[in-house]
RNA sequence: GGAGGGGUACUCAAGCGGUCAACGAGGGCAGACUGUAAAUCUGCUGGCUAUGCCUACGUAGGUUCGAAUCCUACCCCCUCCA
């Protein structure tokens, strides 16, 4: 812990906000392990490189050698949080929370150091809180504050109904930090009112408020919008490894310096030295490649990687059939089956009206060979590798 | 309770009796090119053994030779007043 300047450097890399400002200079000038917390909703997590961005940072905090706790909010969990949301969530049963708890453990250790990780739950602590506890607790706040907070002052002023429990989403978040004591909060930007929340909380509970830093949304492939599944603009971290690599090969050049930035474990000296090369003519493909390489080989193996990027290639670059498709066998009408119904048997495309669509586009090969003939015909017998665009494949009998 | 505005394809958004399977934009897909599934340019973007037919413009009816466009009822959204 001797160069708190670099750590500084790399621990606010593609942070959103650090406050205070020169809070964590102060932090990380105590000389011991520092206590950082980050909640997690106990909502089924199917996770995606966007939310990665977060965990990436609790990484790095393990690797400057300080306690990471990745707090599960189960009793939060009952009440839903507010952000952003007009509605409230039903809550989970233990069992749910249970499972979950397990797919985010298997997630995340893909990253985290499995034996630096601390899992809490705040049951633990408000499970055995009583009414009089709570309302205790809740004294700690006051309403002008909480209407400090944007949703919560536009749904007031705008009449929509507020519910008291709502109010206590944010006191209890933050009294997990007063339980933990926690040193520094993480969190994404749509957090930062809860986690200020437990900066109040711990001073008035005579600790030394926390540090918090917020963690952007990532962009989504397509450079605009927020990664999200509902967009399709995301990448899964159970995907297959070729999908993960050729979605991230998708991206525009500028997109994968971002990418780098909150995505790479690659130190920004590294990331700055890429940069260069390529404005001294490096085609960026390859350096794209790089970073595809480190992302499956993180949620995969380097095999894996290696044989995404080599499959890659050879696809795309030299047009050759890929080495896996999908093979099928489908019944002929009367010994011959026409083109477009056999392109739509075979999934390839969704309708016939698309399959001929495609055809006139000039997108449709057998054996390579472009089709120019809608109206052309397959005889019973034969076995083709039927193609639709670059990525679209499969091998079909007739009978 | 009163007054008004609106519901159109994946999304946004034109159209306001026929030439509308529906302008335009975004998205998606494809082709060309290339340095990659980047960028750029171009095209396509309801279904159907298909130069024709069928289904679509909130829902259900009606007027008309003909409706997304007009009428009636219903459902749902939004704004203003009380």
């Amino acid at each position: 812990m001797s160069n708190i300047k670099a750590q500084i450097a790399e621990l606010t890399r593609g942070t959103d906000e650090v406050l205070p400002e020169d809070g964590l200079a102060a932090k990380l000038g105590k000389g011991r392990p520092l206590v950082v917390k980050a909640g997690f909703d106990p909502t089924a997590p199917d996770l995606h490189i966007g939310h990665t961005v977060l965990i990436n940072k609790m990484r790095q905090f393990q690797e400057f050698g300080h306690e990471v706790v990745f707090l599960i909010g189960d009793f939060t969990g009952m009440i839903g949080d507010p952000s952003g949301k007009n509605a409230t969530r039903p809550p989970l049963t233990a069992d749910e929370i249970g499972e979950n708890a397990k797919t985010y453990k298997a997630q995340i250790y893909k990253i985290l150091d499995k034996e630096k990780t601390r899992i809490e739950f705040n049951s633990t602590w408000m499970g055995d809180m009583d009414a009089a506890g709570l309302v205790k607790l809740a004294a700690h706040h006051t309403v002008a504050r909480m209407l400090e907070r944007d949703d919560f002052r536009k749904r007031y002023e705008g009449g929509q109904p507020i519910s008291i429990h709502e109010f206590l989403y944010p006191i209890v978040q933050g009294y997990d930090s007063v339980a933990l004591k926690a040193d520094i909060e993480l969190g994404g930007t749509d957090q930062k009112f809860n986690l200020l929340v437990g900066r109040q909380l711990q001073q008035d509970y005579g600790q030394e408020p926390q540090i918090v830093m917020t963690t952007p949304l990532l962009e989504g492939l397509d450079g605009v919008q927020k990664m999200s599944k509902s967009l399709g603009n995301y990448v899964g971290i159970t995907e297959p490894p070729g999908e993960m690599f050729g979605k991230l090969m998708s991206i525009s050049d500028d997109l994968m310096w971002r990418y780098f930035e909150v995505l790479s474990f690659r130190s920004l000296h590294d990331i700055a030295s890429l940069r260069k090369r390529v404005q001294d003519g490096m085609n960026p493909r390859d350096v794209k490649f790089e970073l595809a390489m480190e992302i499956v080989a993180r949620f995969h193996d380097n095999g894996a990687a290696d044989a995404a990027k080599q499959e890659f290639i050879s696809r795309f670059r030299e047009g050759a059939m890929p080495e896996d498709m999908p093979e099928l066998t489908l019944e002929t009408r009367d010994g011959t089956l026409g083109i477009a119904h056999l392109l739509k048997g075979a999934g390839l495309v969704s309708s016939t009206s698309e399959a001929f669509r495609m055809i006139k586009q000039g997108a449709v090969r057998i054996d390579g060979e472009r089709v120019e003939d809608r109206s052309l015909t397959i005889d019973a017998g034969s076995t083709n590798v039927y193609q639709v665009g670059r990525r679209r494949f499969a091998r079909v009998r007739l009978y």
